[in-house]
RNA sequence: UGCCCCCUCGUCCAAUGGCUAGGACCCCGGUCUUUGGAUCCGGUAAUGGUGGUUCGAAUCCACCGGGGGCAACCA
């Protein structure tokens, strides 16, 4: 069981420190501020844990926030999938809003920030704004519209609103400085015109803010008291700041960024996802391969494993990588506790025990649970003469800690009898296509009456009984732990794993199963962590695999 | 080349100027075992470098080195 070691990392003593001093004179607030353009993935995963995470250990308020200002990339599914996996994670936001819902209030700010002689209307074109911005190394030089009368500004403004001109035509910029050594603060633009129609607001605005201009704003309009945000948005600090002081609100919100989660051999990209997804590399968001929240729901990973590996993972400044193995064993150890297990061979290999009783077939108890899993429950399982075991865990030629069987050795059934490899049936080309074994009928339950030790257990399934299933066998997508950081030029699909997903039909599954609804979890005994897919049907189970056992025996193989 | 951020075991995270630099994952060894699973026990392994401040530095300062971010009318 997890001890419950109270997290510590900078943002928690942060907040905790804000709380002790009551510095804000009222409860934390958070947010969760996702641009509905996308699936979540794992790295929203952390961000989510975070914010809904802090709200409820300081007993604050967290709002869910739609970052929807751009009319050309966002829709409503997304913003569905969005609350669906955040609930989906085991979190519930105290408010819903929209970034869209303040575009009049945006207004009204950029009016006062003309006024003020804070912001003045460009009219130089895409490249010209881009060219005049200088580079990081040279200052940038004003445009020749930057001195406008705040007359003539609010005059183009309010005309800009009103849908007189083309998309392109005009922006409207903070006024700041050109030479500024943040280019974030090189006059940055707030709002432009685009003739799009807005999933929630339809036709009712042509100018759009941009992030630097909604973002901070909206935070503050809420209240939020606490703004975290990834690394890449530390030089964004310095306009959300400014922004949100001459507006003139009082407690300002106050941004803390934090690294990204990056989890080797996966990629979040927006972009990269999309491609993957329309190239056809897989097959759906929802690809088990994915690191989307819809890809590792389908796969069979928990909440609650994803919430643990989050916080294991912990929250730092360092811009870090995690390896893989930290992901299994936060999904592992969730499963370990909570999952039934049952016998399934992945690669059959029929086994004939000659001296049963041809006919006769006997339900064996089998355990659920082992042990050391503080659940109970148990189901019969058919025995009978003719079974499959795996094709792995018979070798004709065994190295010495080969545990298994093999000619004239002896191993135990799971659940059921020792029994000994007597003969080895091949075909015309020489392959193994049975095993002729007898079992001895005092072992039954797997303990022989004379003491005798067995090393070996291996699972097994009756054949005239077990069902046939498909196995889909996930592995990494990519060869490298990680496709982001390719050579120049390299691109990121020319490292996809091909074995990344192994069909498996044929496979041979207990009984059981063959009721439970989709999306059972399981663990195969010896196999690994196995849920029902969606695509399953009566007679036609389809499971997938979530995640390997620990296996010391491809350690001890592999030392040869 | 300007500004900003970062640098602790292989990996992730702690140590808030003071005890032998701690935990998790991985790995190695052992225990146990009707899953070569799990459990339990033990082990390997780190403060990027050089100076400075200080009774005392992973922690503060300087420089060097390395990594990352910023020049969308994306977020």
């Amino acid at each position: 069981m997890s001890t419950e070691t109270p997290k510590r990392d900078f943002i928690r003593d942060m907040v905790a420190a804000d709380v002790a001093s009551n510095k804000f004179g009222r409860p934390i607030c958070t947010r969760f501020p996702p641009e509905p353009n996308g699936f979540p993935h794992i790295g929203h995963a952390k961000s989510i844990c975070l914010n809904f995470g802090l709200a409820k250990e300081f007993g604050g308020r967290v709002h869910l926030r739609f970052d929807d200002t751009n009319p050309f990339t966002e829709d409503i599914k997304y913003v569905e999938a969005i609350k669906r996996d955040i609930r989906w994670l085991g979190f519930e936001w105290d408010a819903e809003y929209y970034a869209s819902d303040y575009f009049e209030q945006l207004y009204a700010i950029a009016l006062k920030l003309v006024e003020r002689g804070k912001a003045y209307v460009d009219s130089e074109n895409e490249d010209e704004v881009r060219e005049h911005r200088g580079t990081v190394t040279t200052p940038g030089t004003p445009s020749a519209y930057r001195d406008r009368s705040v007359a003539e500004n609010l005059d183009l403004l309010s005309r800009m609103k009103a849908g007189e001109f083309a998309d392109g035509t005009h922006v409207l910029r903070a006024k700041i400085d050109l030479a500024h050594p943040n280019m974030i603060m090189r006059d940055p633009i707030l709002l432009r015109i685009a003739h799009a129609p807005h999933y929630r607001r339809g036709d009712a605005w042509c100018i759009y803010p941009l992030y630097d201009f909604a973002h901070g704003l909206s935070d503050a309009i809420e209240g939020i008291t606490h703004s975290l945000c990834t690394l890449e948005f530390k030089d964004n600090r310095e306009i959300y700041d400014w922004l949100v002081r001459e507006a003139g609100f009082e407690r300002p919100p106050e941004q803390t960024e934090f690294a990204r989660l990056v989890l080797d051999y996966t990629v979040v990209s927006k972009r990269k996802l999309l491609r993957l997804v329309t190239d056809g590399h897989v097959a759906g968001w929802d690809d088990p391969r994915l690191h989307t929240i819809a890809g590792i729901r389908r796969r069979g990973v928990t909440p609650e494993a994803i919430r643990a590996f989050a916080e294991n993972v912990g929250v730092a400044r360092k811009p870090a990588r995690t390896e893989l193995a930290a992901y299994e064993h936060a999904v592992r150890n969730d499963l370990n506790m909570r999952v039934p297990r049952v016998l399934c061979v992945v690669n059959p290999l029929k086994v004939v025990l000659t001296n049963y009783p041809e006919g006769s077939v006997e339900p064996l108890d089998a355990s659920y649970y082992p042990h050391d899993v503080p659940l109970t429950g148990s189901r019969p399982v058919p025995f009978s003469r003719e079974l499959w075991i795996e094709r792995d865990d018979f070798m004709e030629d065994p190295p010495k800690k080969f545990f298994r069987l093999a000619p004239g050795r002896e191993v135990r059934l799971r659940y059921g009898y020792l029994i000994t490899c007597q003969e080895v049936v091949k075909n015309s080309a020489g392959d193994v296509i049975e095993l002729r074994c007898t079992y001895d009928p005092a072992t039954r339950g797997g303990n022989a009456p004379d003491g005798r030790k067995v090393q070996g257990t291996i699972h097994w399934v009756s054949a005239a009984h077990a069902a046939d299933c498909e196995l889909r066998l996930y592995d990494t997508l990519f060869t490298v732990p990680d496709p982001d950081g390719l050579p120049e030029g390299q691109d990121f699909t020319s490292v996809l794993n091909p074995d990344s997903l192994v069909v498996v039909h044929g496979a041979k599954v207990e009984p059981s199963v063959a009721a439970d609804p989709i999306g059972t979890r399981y663990q195969f005994e010896r196999t690994g962590y196995f849920i029902s897919d969606e695509d399953s049907r009566p007679g036609a189970l389809v499971f997938n695999r979530t995640v390997t056992l620990r296996d010391s025996w491809v350690k001890e193989k592999a030392k040869g």
